[in-house]
DNA sequence: AGCCCCTTTGATTGCGCTATCACCACGTAT
DNA sequence: ATACGTGGTGATAGCGCAATCAAAGGGGCT
């Protein structure tokens, strides 16, 4: 059987074009293309190879229109730039590789109305589920959300009210953790250093974790430092030598993420500064990058990649499995003292 | 006038549902939600209203359907892990921002097989255009771009054959150039250090480059040393470790990409080494990290957030004005000689 | 032979939307 | 008066595919 071209060349392929080619229905065509229901050997290879020739891809909008099925998972996440993204996205990758669906990704900036304007355009796609970061929406947001019928997976942070589903760690009580064993190390004078981003809200709340684990031993921040742009590892360093100037006595600087504590780190080392008996510091989110590091940063995992996972598998378990959702992970990060703060042992 | 509710509380509204909660056709609500045609004032307000109470968002998949335009663009990169990637989609995104197209990112993970299925699975969403990192992909790939016939721009590299327009840097002149910048500044014991990745063309190119570069001088290697997988500042610590061991005459180290190169610097300062006195470094990305090391590696930029911006605005502008493409666009990356290649002068 | 059952294939319908054209009610020009 | 726009609206058709049911072609059984 000769493949005949089609007409106008620059016409895109149907089925019905490879129904022509392999002399077939479009009906079987499609059963052989997606693998569904009995068709006989010798109509499949007779069917995929004028598939083939002709170079046909399917139509998914169609399909999806028709089978009311989306194989595709929508992710809101606020930064890519932020090294902590991109491994959540690994983690979903790699769950849903298996599993058909497609994940798709959209960055808000920290920004609400982005946010909003993202979900409104990736729940126009009527997606399969959709995984957002963070608890924190607009209104309208959560409405959009609720009303959306897929399942919703909040992730990153467990500290608030979830729409549907939530998978994440307590900032807040990462803060608190973090703030007690720097207490018991038997540092006093506790500077802290972070971003000066008010949308950043698993920040904010880790901040407010770790003066209230301060306050349980009668102390407060002696000092703060805020940045916002910029490369983070200079930022650490420029910050840390802002402060230091401007509160020698601080004996403790706690960091808002590892790229800032490694630029304050590489500073003290730098400086000559006794870390971590004069001065101790810490970190947040055990990224990787540590680990090339003269010293070992003090840092908190904050289980990213597995946080990915599990959201991934929330959404492809109930895609085939009804279930009603509602489900709720709270992970451990562990803290690692690392080689900046003192062992009281 | 009163919304009243969907008949079926779950099932999804329609265009349908706002049409009769505002009392006009289904063709008019269209038109008000997508501001085309004219549509008096107070019809525009109801329409508005009532999509608004019913939380009603529009179906693409049939509206993409119907009108043949999908405000889709597909991204495919090898990986997110590399903060190369990130920088890039940001500059797409940042691009598309206003053109009311949307970025969708897949993850090929440098494995052909996975380059196919992703590319396979974006065009079979019909979108408006492809942005594809790379100019080398399997036969069924390329024909299939080729036979998209839509706008395609392969990026980051210029070095062969684009399918159809191409904006990137030349990672082999990239290599030629710091070859060259090296032996002028008197160094002649050179090694390289890079990963084990044998689909990472553009590393492979960047070494041959180089090669051909210290060529020109009668040089060859000294010596290399690979790796795969892990931390690349500590992955960067290990192989400087290990080749100046095996290797202590060496003058200079060149690494395939920055974070490596970071390490390597890192442990040159632990361990006392003259840099760039006896011995030399370089890296590849001009990456910001860099910044805060408490030397600036000498590096060449790889204008990435350019490379993204660029290649958004050909699909942006191809898609409005029907040009015929096959565009080249070879942006030239600037040598940052820092503080760890001697100066000559 | 007659029956049933199973496998394989095809015809029809509709998913939710937009393109297109038709239509109506007004002006304004001729 | 007739013709002709023009802004506003609706009716109809169809985008490319999959769900669904109908039908055709074999066996194997009584």
């Amino acid at each position: 059987m000769t493949t005949k071209p089609p007409a106008d060349p620059r016409r895109p392929l149907t089925l019905r074009d490879v129904s022509e080619a392999s002399g077939v229905s479009e009906m079987t065509v499609s059963r052989v293309l997606r693998n569904r229901g009995d068709v006989s050997d010798s109509t499949r290879e007779r069917v995929l190879e004028a598939a083939r020739t002709l170079g046909y891809v399917p139509n998914k909008i169609a399909g999806a229109l028709a089978s009311q099925r989306v194989n595709l998972v929508g992710v809101v996440i606020p930064s890519l730039s932020n090294l902590v993204f991109p491994e959540v996205l690994s983690g979903i990758s790699q769950e849903l590789e298996e599993t058909g669906l497609q994940p798709v990704f959209g960055v808000t900036d920290y920004n609400q109305d982005r946010e909003e304007a993202v979900l409104y355009e990736m729940l126009s796609w009527r997606p399969t589920g959709m995984i957002v970061a963070g608890l924190e929406h607009s209104d309208a947001a959560r409405a959009m959300l609720q009303n959306a019928g897929v399942p919703i997976v909040e992730i990153m942070d467990v500290d608030g009210e979830p729409v549907d589903s939530v998978v994440g760690i307590s900032h807040k009580r990462a803060g608190l953790e973090m703030a007690r064993a720097i207490v018991k190390a038997g540092y006093r004078k506790i500077g802290f250093l972070g971003t000066k981003m008010p949308h950043d809200h698993r920040a904010r709340k880790r901040l407010e974790g770790f003066e209230a684990g301060l306050a349980e031993a009668g102390l407060t921040l002696a000092d703060t430092e805020f940045y916002s742009g910029g490369s983070a590892l200079l930022k650490g360093r420029e910050m840390t030598e802002a402060i230091l100037k401007r509160s020698p006595d601080l004996d403790f600087l706690y960091y808002s993420n590892d790229m800032i504590g490694a630029g304050g780190l590489l500073y003290c080392l730098d400086k000559g500064i006794d870390v971590p008996g004069k001065l101790g510091l810490a970190g947040f989110n055990g990224v990787d990058l540590l680990d090339g590091l003269p010293r070992r940063l003090a840092t908190m995992d904050a289980c990213r990649r597995e946080i990915g996972r599990r959201a991934a598998a929330i959404i492809a378990g109930r895609s085939e499995s009804g279930l009603v959702g509602g489900e709720r992970i709270e992970l451990s990060p562990t803290i690692q003292l690392g080689d900046t703060i003192r062992r009281t042992s």
